[in-house]
Order: C-alpha cells, then sequence, then structure tokens
DNA sequence: TGACAGTTCAAACATGTGTTTGAAACTCGT
DNA sequence: ACGAGTTTCAAACACATGTTTGAACTGTCA
C-alpha cells in the first residue's frame, strides 16, 4: 500500500477522458482485455498477467491505473453497467401501459438476453450471473443497483397478474420460479451442454426459451388467479423427511 | 509423478477397510475434512494445508493416501455419493405406480432437501450444485451417473403430466422449468440473502418451498395440457433485439 | 531382538500470482 | 532543447499452494 501508487491512481482515474497521451489508450487496453477475461473465467482465476499481456500492457500497469486487481475489476463491472444498461433497456421498450402479460414477456426475453447471448455486448449480463454463484466484494453494490430494481420491476408485474388479495410471500415466490427458471440456463451451462451437447444457445433457441419460460409463467400464474388458495398436491410434510434431513451421518 | 507414491496410494486405496495400524484412521480423517472443505469453499479454493490441519495430518499424506489432491477431491464425491443414495432415496419413498402428481411433488421435495440442507447428510448435494457451476474434471462422470438418470425421472413424470400428443421438447422445457426453479435456491443463496437477510433456510421454509413449486409447476402444466398449442403470447420475435444482441460496442 | 513394510513428519521444492520498485522512456508546455 | 510531470518497463519481492523427499517412527512377524 504505497501511498504514492494510491495517488497516481487517482489521478490516472479522474483524467479517464483527459487530454493524457495517447488518450489513456493503455487504460483502455486493460479495460477491454479484463472485460474478456474476467467473463471467461471470472475474478478470482483471471490472472492479472494474461489481462495484461492481451493488452500489450506490463504488469505493472494495473496497479498504476486501477490501483489493485479489485479496483480493476470494480471498474470494469461499473463500465459494462453503463454499457448493458444502453443495450438492454430495463423493460425492453415495453411500456407502463401495456398488459401485464407483455410487460412480463418483455422481461423475460430481456433478462435471457442478458444472460444467454455470449456477445461482446453482453459482458455485464455473464458477470452478473457469475456474482451471483460466486460473489466477490462487489456483489453488494450490485445487489443494490442493479438486482434490487429488477427484483421490484418483476414485482410489480407479477402483482398485476394476480388477484389483488393475493398474499405477499406468494407473489415473491412466484418472482422468483420465473427467475429462477431464466437464470438456469445461465449458470447450468456446463451440464446442459452436457446433456444435449447438439443444441446450440443461438437467436432461435433464445426465442424458443422466451416463449416457453413466458407461457409456462402465464399459465401458472393464471391458474393461480383461477383458484387463490388450492392446497397444492402433496403438500403433506412427511414426518419421515423430517427426521431425514438432520440424521447426521 | 513418482512411481512410488503411485504404487503407495494404489496399495492404501485397496486396504481401505484393511486391518492396518489405526485402520486407516489418518485416511478416514482426511476424508472427512476434505467433505466439509469442499463444500463449503469448492474445489480449487480449498487447501490441503487446511484440510490437513483439520485432519490432524502432514500435508504429505493427502498424496501419499490419494495420490493428488484431485483424487481426494474424487474419493470424496463418491463416498459422500453413496452416502447420499442412502439418505435420499430417488423418488423419496413414493412407488412408480403412485399418481404423477405425488411423483412430482415427491421428485421436487427431494431435490430441494438434496441442495438445501446445509447438513451433514447432505454435503453431496451442495457439491453437485457447485459442480454444475464450477466444473471440475469430476462433471462428466456425475453427469452420467448422477444427474442423466435424474433427468430421465423427471421426464418420465412430467410426460405423464403433458398430453401424449405433446412433442418432446415442450416435455423437456418443461423439466428445465421445474429443475430450474428449484436450483435457483442453491446456487443464487448469496443473493437471496441479501435481498432477504431475515428469512433462515430452515425446515419450514423447505417445505413452504416445496409447497410452492409444486403448486406452480402443476398449474402451468395443467394449462398446456389444457390449450396444448396455445400461442404464448407476445412470441413476437422483435426485430429490435436481433439488432441490439448482435451489435458489436 | 531385528528386519521389514507401512505410515508419518519437517523441510524443501517448484510454480503461480498480486504487488512493488526504481529507473528509463515519453509527452508537453515553455 | 530543456525539464517537470506522466507513463511504461524489467526485475524483484512476498507469499500461497501443490508436490516431493528422505529420514524417523510404528507395528508385525520371524
Amino acid at each position: 500500500m504505497c501511498l504514492k501508487l494510491v495517488l497516481n491512481m487517482a489521478v490516472a482515474t479522474l483524467r479517464t477522458e483527459g487530454t493524457g497521451p495517447s488518450f489513456g489508450a493503455t487504460r483502455q487496453a486493460l479495460l477491454e482485455a479484463a472485460a474478456d477475461v474476467f467473463t471467461r473465467v471470472g475474478f478470482r482465476q483471471a490472472t492479472i498477467r494474461e489481462i495484461c499481456q492481451r493488452a500489450g500492457a506490463n504488469v505493472a500497469a494495473i496497479n498504476y491505473h486501477f490501483g489493485d486487481k479489485a479496483g480493476l475489476y470494480s471498474e470494469v463491472l461499473t463500465t459494462e453497467g453503463e454499457l448493458a444498461q444502453r443495450r438492454f433497456p430495463a423493460e425492453a421498450g415495453v411500456s407502463k401501459q401495456a398488459s401485464p402479460e407483455a410487460r412480463l414477456t418483455a422481461f423475460i426475453r430481456s433478462f435471457l438476453q442478458r444472460v444467454l447471448a455470449e456477445d461482446l455486448a453482453n459482458r455485464h449480463g455473464r458477470m452478473m450471473a457469475r456474482e451471483m454463484v460466486e460473489p466477490t466484494a462487489a456483489l453488494d453494490r450490485l445487489v443494490r443497483e442493479v438486482i434490487q430494481p429488477q427484483a421490484n420491476l418483476l414485482a410489480t408485474i407479477v402483482r398485476a397478474l394476480l388477484p389483488p388479495g393475493t398474499d405477499q410471500t406468494t407473489a415473491r415466490l412466484c418472482g422468483l420460479s420465473i427467475v429462477g427458471q431464466i437464470l438456469f440456463y445461465a449458470h447450468c451451462r456446463p451440464v446442459i451442454t452436457r446433456l444435449e451437447p447438439r443444441r446450440a444457445y443461438d437467436l432461435v433457441e433464445l426465442d424458443r426459451l422466451t416463449s416457453h419460460i413466458t407461457r409456462f409463467s402465464l399459465a401458472a400464474l393464471r391458474e393461480f388467479s383461477r383458484r387463490p388458495d388450492s392446497p397444492a398436491l402433496g403438500v403433506r410434510r412427511a414426518a419421515s423427511s423430517r427426521r431425514a434431513i438432520r440424521s447426521k451421518r
């Protein structure tokens, strides 16, 4: 923790669009390379040596421009976040006056896009997916700034699709059921590709998945509306399982 | 890669229940400690020094008894796998003659149990959950021996709940929708606890989740049966998104 | 007791990785 | 062209981690 370097970094950060020599080309190249490596292997597995090599920079460059590896990661995350926000607008162009069904469809499609596309424009989504599973210090901020708003949006859409009197827990769980279906394809990709090596996750498949998850979820919500408190077949909380889950080996 | 040590390991493995001094106590302690550490932090983050310290063994013990770190991991995985198979029987005690609804309920509850319980008896489930997201060389075997059979079981249950003529893709996607809802709670725990710090994942919550996911999924499948090829509101594959997903930065 | 195989141990080894250093190279205003 | 401020660089540092080594220890059997 050398004060001089910290100051260097602070200055370098301030003049991010300044007039310095070559307009911060190294800095920019580092951000670019880092985004690639971080999305591919995650924060911990990424090495600053690979990032610097890709950026054509010296290993000391990261510490000079960003303080340390975590600083670079944080910077990549916000940069890509701003980019993603412009690429994938929150409700994918569907207005708040649209029907709840249309809004849910838009939400699901947009979410799937962000999570599935292995595209340059989409590194943020894949970094987010990784943060959820293998969090770094950045997760707290991400939950506050990205995930919580999305959760709120989904909550209002779901509530609009359920009868007015629905209790909050049910509405919340329905939201999680929808999100779960989507994130499955982000998190379990290694398993899915092994189970079905042939299937490619291209645009056609994105459409298929959007269509299916929307249909599945809307169908469920409709039935929930129809019989608001059906006792959900097989709730029977078996005493046997209660035993099993507690037993020591 | 010293031949001598590899042979040592082979011998040590063979006599796993042998009559050696102290009946392989060190070996056993290593397996126990390793299972704890691997479930907590995963394969890569686990250090053999921590494992050995917990087991009260020397760092060289792992190489002596298991060849290397990966060998230990593989051994832990199979040991815990056998244990889990006895703890959580495949269909949770529901016979194949039971109604598809009952079988689905049992499947969901059993799956949730295996994935949620932070119990000694449950380390296998948590290691599996981790393998899906952050695979090691062991995943191929696990897909073959554990995941594929589960997927087949779920497939037959789902098909029984859908009309006979349903196309295979739809049935498959329904299965994935169910699995996705369940695994969400395994993979996104860091996010969930930040969104709702108060909620505890105890037995009551397990019952609630089982009940909800079952109800949600059965409702969806019922509606699917009712109108087999409803056009799923909002399939409209917007040209705009097609543009967005391809655009470079 | 003494040889022997199996096991444990402290220490060292080899490598990978984040970080720091001090000097050289570069840019730009004067 | 000069010099201050900025950036880059090769090298080294500090540390963590998987693995290996050779000696010491332990129990068994002759």
